[in-house]
DNA sequence: GATGAATGAGTCTTCATTCAT
DNA sequence: AATGAATGAAGACTCATTCAT
């Protein structure tokens, strides 16, 4: 039976609360307002996270799991190649999955973990391999790629001024416009789906919130 | 006749240099760098605009001028509504009138100027008209609000790693996935519309990018 | 006539209260205690000296202006090559000119500024004259070098828990003892003077005190 | 008869490691740091030395029992007045046995060990009798006092950035020259000895290096 | 009217010290 | 008895805002 060692549901509630500060204040939030949170004090959240980019980098870690699980799950569970690639999304913005909030400075010179980049390309392989059945299928237009879902995932969770559970009310609101948009095979999308380059940038920025 | 008075143009180039400055590094940049870009001292900014909020305001103020000119102008150059209200988006969501940074700490006490509200009062009106007219002649899907188009601004335009060009770009093609799914009389959306005071709140936290 | 420009005293003043408090407190005492001692808020000690590394820097800098004026001066006025080296090492050790506090942490991977390193070359020189003409004159042992001079003024001023008038005049008493075994022709000294390399890594850790 | 006990040289690994830390970084250096040389917790040195003063305090107290070990010793065995006053001060600043670091703040309001002031005291007397006995054989200048040997020690031993064999060479180096100074009958050392309360207040922040 | 230097408050980060195991 | 995680206080540095020129 595996144990959830006590380090590990701590490491959970730092980067939960982390989650929720940074979703409702940005990333100018200040480390203490995540510590109080966390419960915790602040030297307790730097001891695991040597500095706030990491933790950040840890939060935009725990919302690849997250897609990556979903991504796999959908994939699974779901033998309609469309079902399955609508379920991915509504999960991936429902509450505490929803997605997209950015780094304030971007950050130049930073190096991302190995971690952080070997998910990134699982992420994009689970993702590529939902769209690619859905447009076999024939039934997501095929002037969409792969790269445009996550991008989506972006646009779809804006920082609103509302309570969480609002904000996933209207994510989803807004994905029921974006899913009748993918589907059907209307006049032609304009402009060029990101490449891989600018998809990567993106993720960079990605978040939980 | 009013002319465009020196003062004028000198408000312009702060604006624009704040738009620039809040779209690329946040509302967490330096009213320094504004000054720079806009070049002028800070001093003269803070002539001008007494405090970073009022600043922000009048970027948000420039912001629903755009929206309201182009909800005017739709309506009286498109005679289809269909076309008037995709118009009025495509051009709100075009370079330079991009849509929807947030303030980040959304200082609650705030309270907004007459000129902001009265601006909001107007904009809602002229949002409202195209959106009726649209649903009116059966071209807009019943179960959309007129509230939700600014929402919609805000999905559309997130702050992305890029360069703005790009950004508009990226803007134009989602902005395709939603007016098909705003047009067909597809599966139910989930969720209510937002009600006008959602709405307002909103748009206290409205920017051009 | 040259003007001393407000800015320059203004820098001369916070040079001088960061050797004062730097001294009596060591390195580890906080820029805003140097602010206050220099009647100014910190961050205009920031405005000039973007870190305390810098600031530390230019109290370096400071000295070895001194160090260099003196030997200079030293050559031109005392035709005797004994005298004017003892004239030197006696002024430099003098108050206000004393030197040798060292930086706690060492901070390896300090790259240092274009101006600092040419001042000690300059230096360098200045001493390498005056030790080569008092060993020429047979007034001075042979076995000491030029690289040793700065060594000593190290040595002679530690940093003892007194005020600093006291520490000058112990400075001239140990200096005294210094100057008689530097003149006699005694037993041969242990160990190899410093070299070029080690001459320049203690520069690296200079500071008038 | 005594037994070297277990705790006995636990205590010692921990005192030569403060001793090591302390000379490379200075009393900035965290504790862990120490605790981590010692190869202990850093719970395991707060046990036995409640504060980082306390410990900065036995670090002394070790300097100390040595120098009195040195001057007894030197005494005993070197029927030389001289001599012994040499051997004392080329021991006391040979490797392990260097002296002078200071403490960054000083820390007024410190109150001594009954343990360090009782081992002061006899330090005083040890060197005193060094010193007196070469005065009267005529082979130590009469202007020098004995207060001055511990000084010498401290200027003698600055925190040069090398390593400590370097360090120790260069410390016996300029022992050479001041040793020449001390013995011959010169003109006479200006400022006055320091008195019994400047040697006391030094006494409080010495250590070895 | 316009400027840039000066300031204090606020944020990230470190470290002496304590406590539960 | 020994450990290492947790904490609050303190220091470097930044930035909105204010004046003197």
């Amino acid at each position: 039976m595996p144990t959830t060692s006590r380090s590990a549901r701590y490491d959970d509630r730092v980067i939960a609360a982390a989650r929720a500060v940074f979703t409702e204040q940005g990333f100018a939030a200040p480390m203490a307002e995540v510590a109080k949170r966390a419960g915790v004090g602040v030297a307790s959240v730097y001891r695991r996270y040597p500095s706030k980019h990491e933790l950040v980098e840890h939060v935009r870690i725990a919302a690849f799991r997250l897609i990556l699980e979903e991504a796999e799950a959908a994939r699974a569970e779901e033998p309609d190649p469309w079902q399955a690639l609508a379920r991915f999304m509504r999960r991936c913005l429902r509450e505490g999955a929803g997605i997209g909030t950015v780094l304030p400075p971007m950050d130049q010179q930073h190096t991302y973990s190995e971690e952080f980049r070997d998910l990134r390309l699982r992420v994009a392989k689970a993702i590529e391999e939902l769209v690619e059945a859905a447009k076999h299928a024939g039934e997501l237009r095929a002037d969409v790629d792969w790269t445009d879902i996550l991008l989506l995932f972006k646009h779809l969770n804006p920082a609103l001024p509302t309570n969480e559970s609002r904000r996933a009310e209207l994510r989803a609101r807004y994905l029921g416009l974006v899913l009748e948009g993918l589907r059907a095979g209307g006049s032609r999308l304009p402009g060029p789906a990101p490449d891989r380059d600018e998809w990567q940038a993106l993720c960079d920025n990605f978040a939980t919130s």
